[in-house]
DNA sequence: ATGTCGGCAAAATGCCGA
């Protein structure tokens, strides 16, 4: 089975090009950031002719994360982490679908900092830390998929050169930190794993002709708890999507499972 | 400092967030 990622960058202006990806590339379980629009105007319809069930937690203008299943409606476990009532921010949804839990996440992408976007990030990225702890040693495969906002490191892996990102909050020591923690509970950073040293970007600004030349990051990722590592087979990005018209700034990034342990 | 997008309020342009 397929579980991807996009930062979609608002729903429905690319709704088009979301449905041709869905039809192309098939995937079972869809995470999906950046919504940009409210519960009511979130394009129900359509991802249903598609052929997928789907959950939404959506927020005007901003924000927004989905998940979408082939074939069935997802079952929600979460909505929102735990930590903190007064945030009112739609960046986190949990749901049980197709023998898989999967939390889809948007964290804060923090700049400017210093400042309070990125202690909002930091802090986010805290209870991201406490809920996912309750989540790694499940018996069942459990990932913990979206836009992390976060370059793991310096290596060309993970971003084209950090000259110019020196003083971003994607690149700070403490997002880094914060990531590195989260990794140490046991969750296996996927496309890393599969793909060790080779550029796996899946974000180009939009700035300064940075598609054209590959002048990418990674800071979407799909963490996988010790159940989903074991059938883990396979991991990628459709880097094509980032080239299509009227494309989002992130490409989809997805693994696939084996059907069975050990498979 | 700059660059380019989508969404939105409120006017065919400016602001915000990224």
């Amino acid at each position: 089975m397929k579980i991807a990622t996009y930062n979609i960058n608002g729903i429905n202006g690319r709704l088009p090009g979301l449905l041709r990806w869905l039809d192309e590339a098939r995937p079972d379980v869809v995470c999906l950031q950046e919504l940009k629009t409210s519960d009511a105007t979130f394009p129900k319809a359509a991802i249903e002719e598609a052929g997928y069930g789907a959950l939404w937690s959506g927020q005007k203008s901003y924000n927004g994360v989905a998940i979408l299943a082939r074939g069935n409606q997802p079952v929600e476990t979460r909505r929102g982490l735990p930590g903190d009532p007064q945030d009112v921010q739609s960046r986190y949804l949990e749901a049980a679908a197709s023998g898989v839990l999967v939390g889809c996440l948007y964290l804060p992408n923090g700049n400017p900092q210093p400042g309070p976007k990125f202690d909002y990030k930091l802090a986010w990225f805290r209870r991201l830390i406490a809920h996912a702890r309750e989540l790694v040693d499940q018996t069942e495969p459990v990932l913990l998929v979206g836009d992390y906002n976060v370059v793991p490191t310096d290596d060309v892996a993970d971003i084209y050169n950090p000259r110019s990102w020196l003083d971003d909050a994607l690149l700070q020591p403490e997002s880094r930190a914060a990531y590195r923690e989260l990794l140490a509970q046991g969750w296996t950073d996927a496309i890393a794993a599969k793909h060790p040293g080779e550029p796996m970007y899946t974000f180009w600004d939009y700035f300064r002709q940075r598609w054209p030349r590959n002048a990418g990051l990674r800071i979407d990722h799909l963490l996988l708890n010790p159940a989903a590592t074991r059938r883990l087979k396979d991991a990628g990005v459709d880097r094509a999507m980032r080239g299509v018209e009227k494309a989002s700034d992130h490409a989809p990034a997805w693994v696939t499972l084996a059907a069975k342990r050990g498979a």
